[in-house]
DNA sequence: ACCTGAACACCGTTCAAGT
DNA sequence: ACCTGAACACCGTTCAAGT
């Protein structure tokens, strides 16, 4: 019973199955740790940074994972307003499928490069429906914007409808409150409330300006 | 010279100076930790524990200062659709007063009770405008969600518009980058789109709401 | 190349001791 | 009540040593 040291013989860490094992950890959890991912792999820590960069490099595997599911490719075969509502609805869902990991990558999940693809596919979309060039890239981001919240409020704590001691709760948040969903369906409602209204008035947009040519 | 120790007669810490160096530090720094803001507060770390619980209290701290200049008392004396617009402004400014901040307070802002006061000023405001009581709480959060991950977009990295060797990167998206605003306006773009959407697409349903009366 | 084990500098929280 | 200083259990990262 010797101590296993030095180079295996055949490599018993790949980066896919790092990322697969963070992801469950995350989901089981609720977060992310160089030890505890270790342990779920039965390696050392310092065995991961031989295939990743850092704790960072474990959480972009996990970005790809979660967003794997994202469909943009919806923007080239419908039309502009339904493309972006399959669209919405892939990313929320997506994201709801591991409530645990939005925290971990909301804080660097818009505006990187990595999203290229999905965002080349909207703005060509966009592009082809006759928005402004020079809004396209606004409008996706924007949007992107509401969906990164609403991602973010899946798995917000729910306001509890009894409010008794709250000077702050007026009899309107009261009836308000009381006459709202709740459980999954709290955050579903803001999420089909909120992206009905933006493509609407994207819609509205849209004919303003080709009206204005 | 004898070491300072034991109650001191006069207290040395209080909850706004708490409140207020950590606040300078995450500006200043970018982040929050215990022994940084003892050392800015010329105290040791366990001394905060006196006055605030833990971590999670100094970032409630945190995120009462970032919030107070947030204005929904304006759904009193305003129409709802200039009321929605102008919380919405000063909910973004307020957070893009302090971009690293938004990270800290992201994962826990939205649904918290915390902001009771300024859902009961929304929700009297939408219900006064005839959107109907069981949508009002679903549009508020529904716009806050565009509002946080707005808040969070004014500190995201800039897409570069040279994308050389990127296979991702077709015309159209090219295009769009090069005709899109950058530095502060990116995200001032992305941000007054959506939300002239998000206030349009309302009015057509308040609108499609009265109507079925 | 790839894994180990030890080392390093950090972190948040607790708690007895002091006034 | 309020501050200290030490202690604890954690964390991410590095690196020489081993095959």
């Amino acid at each position: 019973m010797s101590r296993r040291v030095g180079r295996p013989s055949t490599p018993q860490l790949d980066r896919a199955s790092i990322g697969a094992a963070a992801l469950e950890l995350v989901d089981r959890e609720g977060a992310l740790s160089m030890p505890a991912l270790a342990r779920r792999l039965g390696v050392q820590v310092s065995s991961i940074y031989h295939h990743v960069d850092g704790r960072a490099g474990v959480i972009g595997l996990v970005r790809d994972l979660v967003t794997a599911d994202i469909d943009a490719a919806c923007f080239a075969v419908e039309p502009w307003d339904r493309a972006l509502d399959t669209w919405a609805r892939t990313y929320r869902n997506a994201f709801a499928a591991h409530p645990a990991a939005v925290r971990l990558l909301a804080t660097e999940t818009i505006g990187g490069r990595q999203n290229l693809a999905m965002y080349a596919a909207a703005t060509t979309g966009l592009l082809r429906a006759g928005f402004p060039v020079e809004q396209v890239m606004g409008i996706v981001v924007g949007v992107e914007n509401f969906l990164l919240g609403a991602a973010l409020d899946v798995s917000a704590p729910e306001v509890p409808i009894a409010l008794d001691d709250d000077e702050a709760a007026t009899d309107d948040l009261r009836r308000a409150l009381a006459a709202a969903p709740s459980g999954p369906e709290r955050s579903l409602q803001a999420f089909d409330l909120g992206l009905a209204a933006l493509i609407e008035g994207l819609r509205a947009l849209l004919v303003a300006e080709q009206q204005r040519q």
